[in-house]
This record gives C-alpha cells, structure tokens and sequence, in this order.
DNA sequence: GAATCGTGGAA
DNA sequence: TTTCCAAGATT
C-alpha cells in the first residue's frame, strides 16, 4: 500500500484547526441523551455496551429501564441472570448480556468493585473491547484515548479521502492512529463524542449534509475530489442464509412448555417454545414429531400445522413452521436445552425471550 | 481475516 | 422487496 492511497497525512496545525472546529461545533449541537446526563462511570460503561450495532433511539428505553432496575455496580452483579436478560430481552447480541453481569462480578472481586479508569484494565473485561475501552476511559475518566467506531472510519475516511478497503487491518490501523492523534488535549471525551455525533449526524452513509452543515467541510478531502459519498469502501455483506425449524405449542394443565436454549450460541440462555432445526428440504410436517422427541423426550398427540413467522438474523433468514398439539405423552428429558418450565401462557411475556419466540408465541396463542 | 452474533429503521 | 446498516467483541 502506498501513502498515496491512504491519503494525506495530518499535520499539527490541521489537527488543531480540526479540533477546535469540531469541539465549537459539539458544544451547540449534540443531541441531548440520557448517558450524556450522567458522569458515572458505571452508566456510561453500560451506555456504550448497549450501543454496541445498535441504534441510539432502540438503546434508550432499555437504558432507562436497566439503570433503573441495576443502578450500580453491586446491584448487576447480585442480580439473577434471568432477570439480566429479562431487561435485554428483545435487545439483541445476548452475549453482552452476560458479559455484563460477568464484567460487574470481576469489578467487585478484582477491581474494587469499581469500572476501572485505564483502558488496558477495561479490556480485561468480558465484552469491553478497543473501542469501549477507550469511550469509557475518555468520556467517563477524560483520558486522552482513542475510539474508532463505525462513525469514526466514516468520517476520518471521508476527511482524508482514504479509499482503501477499510476490512483491511493495516488501514484500521492507520484510523486509530489518526484518532490517537486527534484525542490528545482538552476534554478527549467530548471529542470522541463529536466525533461520533458528526457521523451520526451529518457525515451520515447516504446524503451526507456536507453543505451548510459540516464544520469540517473546508478541510474534507474527499468533499474537495467530489466523492464524499462512496466512502467509506467496505466489502459488501453476504446474504443471510436460509434455515428453516419447527416449533410447538404444547398444553398440559392450563400451562405449555418453555425450554432454555444453551449457554452459548444464537440466542444464547433466552427462553423459547421447544422445537428445533430441520434438515435441508425436508417437510415441517414429516419431522416435528421426530425433533420434538428428540430435543425434549415427548410424543406429540396431533400436531396441526398453524402457521409460519420469519425473522432475519445477520447472518441466517429463519422460517419458524409453527404447531398445535392437544398435548404430549412422557416426560421432559433434556435434548440440548438447559432448563425447561412449565409457564401459564399469560406469564410467557415474563421470561426472556427473543424476537422471534415472542412473533411464534404471538401466531400460537 | 472471516464468521458469528439481533434487531428494526430507512431508502 | 431488497439492501444496508448502528457508538463491536469474540473466536
């Protein structure tokens, strides 16, 4: 790779210029969040956790929610660990779920039962990663570290008309360098913030507001070629692939069966009705009885077809062929899943559960 | 480096 | 309908 096709370099005074364009720009026109309310440590960890691929406006009802219910450290990790997922159902990537309530354990026993200040310390945490490390050191501890979130890479990329494919390592290295650079100086916290804010702002992925709007325009190398809108250059995604599974409805005494899926995986410790994937091209129908013996010990009494839902997972499009029984013969033996409860259907909405579960229950019910 | 891991909103 | 994708981490 040469220089050229990463762009030009950053010089001291267009760092400076950059920063106090950026930080004057901040101060009047970031968007009032409720983390931003907050100095605590603590809530800005959880903050970042749950921003994590996920939408500012999806992140702000369960933020309320999980603080209100965790307030601190102590109280996330006493908690049950059902009744941290019950405040994530619905939320997505699970597995930061259990990082959470891992994490708050190992700040208690190995920091003091405090969120720890230096981003070499954070990233010993279970789900604390580059860039959480350094939003939590810089917003909450004001170090002077770097983020490089989607964001960042769109608008440094932009800025210095880097048109390398950014999946290249050596390229996210040259970004968190730049962002290195950039954070030094005063109130590193808020410009990582800015930084971010414009991103999500303005230098957004499609009809980006570059004029009038951008306070870094004038200095915006891609802005000057002409083609702000191409960048970043990323590879593009791969369609999710096709699965289909079968699920069922199964009744006994004014109660049907749940099971917990497994530790790790998709959908890791949420709660479902049981079923389970089938082989390709086979028919719903010719199997449900088979995966459902197999997976939870029962003989189905007369499976009716009811319905299918979709859902689309990143990387997998699922087709839920849904069943009606009159009930199951046997008893429940463990097939894969962790746990299993007999629930009152009007308590289903209790138990963590995913998107998907609840659009099968919402069909059977 | 590539896959895995959710969800819902926008164009 | 399809596609992209949003304040990534982990394996």
């Amino acid at each position: 790779m040469t220089s050229l096709e990463l762009g030009p370099p950053t010089s001291r005074a267009r760092i400076r210029r950059l920063r106090e364009k950026l930080l004057g720009w901040y101060d009047t026109n970031h968007r009032d969040l409720p983390w931003r309310r907050s100095r605590d440590p603590y809530a800005i960890w959880i903050s970042e956790t749950m921003l994590q691929q996920t939408r500012v406006e999806t992140v702000i009802p369960y933020y309320e929610r999980f603080l209100a219910r965790f307030p601190d450290i102590e109280s996330l990790a006493t908690a049950d660990r059902d009744d941290v997922y019950e405040h994530w159902a619905g939320l997505g990537y699970y597995s930061r779920a259990r990082n959470l309530h891992n994490a708050a354990q190992m700040m208690v026993g190995d920091f003091e039962g405090r969120v720890p200040e230096q981003a070499e310390d954070l990233k010993k945490l279970p789900g604390v990663g580059r860039y959480t490390a350094g939003a939590v050191a810089s917003i909450a501890y004001g170090q002077p570290e770097a983020v490089v979130d989607g964001n960042v890479i769109r608008v440094l990329t932009r800025l210095l008309d880097i048109r390398s494919d950014v999946a290249q390592k050596n390229v996210v290295e040259r970004l968190w360098h730049e962002a290195g650079a950039l954070a030094l100086g005063e109130r590193p916290g808020d410009f990582n913030q800015a930084l971010m804010e414009l991103g999500a702002t303005v230098c957004t992925p499609r009809s980006p507001r570059c004029k009038p709007t951008c306070p870094l325009v004038r200095m915006c190398h891609s802005y000057a070629k002409g083609d702000v809108e191409s960048l970043p250059n990323k590879p593009k995604n791969k369609k999710p692939r096709p699965v289909e599974a079968v699920a069922v409805w199964i009744p006994r005494r004014e109660r049907i069966l749940t099971v917990q899926r497994p530790e790790t995986g998709l959908l890791a410790n949420l709660w479902e009705l049981p079923g389970g994937e089938l082989p390709p091209k086979a028919e719903a129908k010719d199997h449900v009885e088979q995966i459902v013996r197999e997976r939870v010990g029962l003989s189905l009494l007369s499976p009716t077809y009811a319905g299918t839902v979709e859902h689309v997972f990143t990387h997998l499009k699922m087709q839920l062929h849904l069943f009606r029984t009159a009930g199951a013969e046997g008893r429940v033996r463990n097939g894969g899943h962790q746990a299993h409860q007999w629930i009152a259907p009007d308590r289903f909405d209790d138990l963590p559960v995913s998107t998907l579960a609840r659009k099968a229950f919402e069909l059977l019910q």
